[in-house]
This record gives C-alpha cells, structure tokens and sequence, in this order.
DNA sequence: GCCAACGTTGGC
DNA sequence: GCCAACGTTGGC
C-alpha cells in the first residue's frame, strides 16, 4: 500500500515535540473524536509520515515529522477511571477508542507557522487552513507533506 | 430523527 | 479572554 501522510495536532503544554523526541515513541491516545479514531483505525498503515503539528501555541504551526511504528490499538485511558478521558460507555469486550504508535522522526530546525502556511499559495488546500477546521487529525496531499519539508529548510 | 442547547477546539 | 465553528447530547 502506498504511504499515506498525516497532520496530527497536540497542545505544546501537554504533549510537543520535545517530549516526543525524549520518548522516541508514544501512543496517541485520548482521541475522542470519531472522525479522528477512523482515520487511525482504518486509514493509517506503518511507516506513514506525520507533520507533528502544535495548536494552541504561540505560534501554533508544524514542529516536527513522526511515523506511524505500531497500528492502532485499544487506549488504555478509556478504561482508567481517574483519566479525564474515561468513557463509562466502553468495555473491555467492545472497546469504543483506539490509537496508533507514533515514532519520533525529526524536529524542523525551523519551525513552519500557520501563518507561512497560511501565505504560501501551493498550500491553500491544506485542511488545516481551512476556517472552522478543529478534527485532530487531517489526511495530508503528498506534495503538500514535501512542500511543508521544503518550507522547514529553508 | 429533528434540532436546540451545550461543550470543546483553537486561532486571534 | 473572546468567539466562531463544529460535534455531541438529549428531549420531544
């Protein structure tokens, strides 16, 4: 199957690039959005590349490159019932969220805000410059993924 | 199965 | 901190 390319969100104050640079893996759990969990359940194969974007940031913008090392598989938050993500409608036998493993790939030396994202006109169909676009997780063009690589370069 | 109310996301 | 956009919930 041909590699698929990802933009996946996370808050800076929670979880950057850093943290999963220091972890070289993680799991991306907490996904509490069906849109966003169908995308990891169904869509995303090993080795597919993700721009590790970070929201709520100042600037928010892309900060790294990750890949899919592990598919999705059960989160565990959902049953933890101290997590903030605990779904009492989930069980055991019929688990309702999933996540992928996500491996740390490389963290841009310069870092591609929104707003250059914003201003380059290749990339005006990019979901995540779209008005009102809050899913967690976006399928990224290939030439978009090179052109974003292209933008942390140079 | 409609839709109003409410909660969350996330840029600004 | 504001607020637009969108998802979810729950009454009917």
């Amino acid at each position: 199957m041909a590699k698929k390319y990802w933009l996946m969100k996370s808050e800076p104050s929670v979880y950057s690039i850093d943290n999963l640079k220091k972890d070289k893996k993680t799991l991306w759990d907490s996904i509490r959005n069906y849109q966003a969990r169908n995308f990891m359940m169904k869509d995303m194969s090993l080795g597919d590349e993700v721009l590790f974007y970070h929201s709520n940031a100042e600037p928010p913008g892309v900060a790294g490159v990750a890949k899919v090392s592990k598919l999705a598989q059960v989160d565990p938050t959902q049953f933890d019932k101290k997590s903030k993500y605990f779904d009492a409608k989930s069980t055991k036998e019929k688990p309702r969220w999933y996540c992928v493993e996500l491996q740390y790939v490389k963290k841009f030396s310069n870092y591609v805000p929104l707003s250059d994202i914003k201003e380059n006109k290749q990339l005006k169909n990019m979901l995540v410059v779209q008005r009102g676009q809050r899913l967690s997780i976006q399928p990224v063009k290939e030439k978009d993924f090179q052109q974003v690589l292209k933008m942390a370069q140079s």
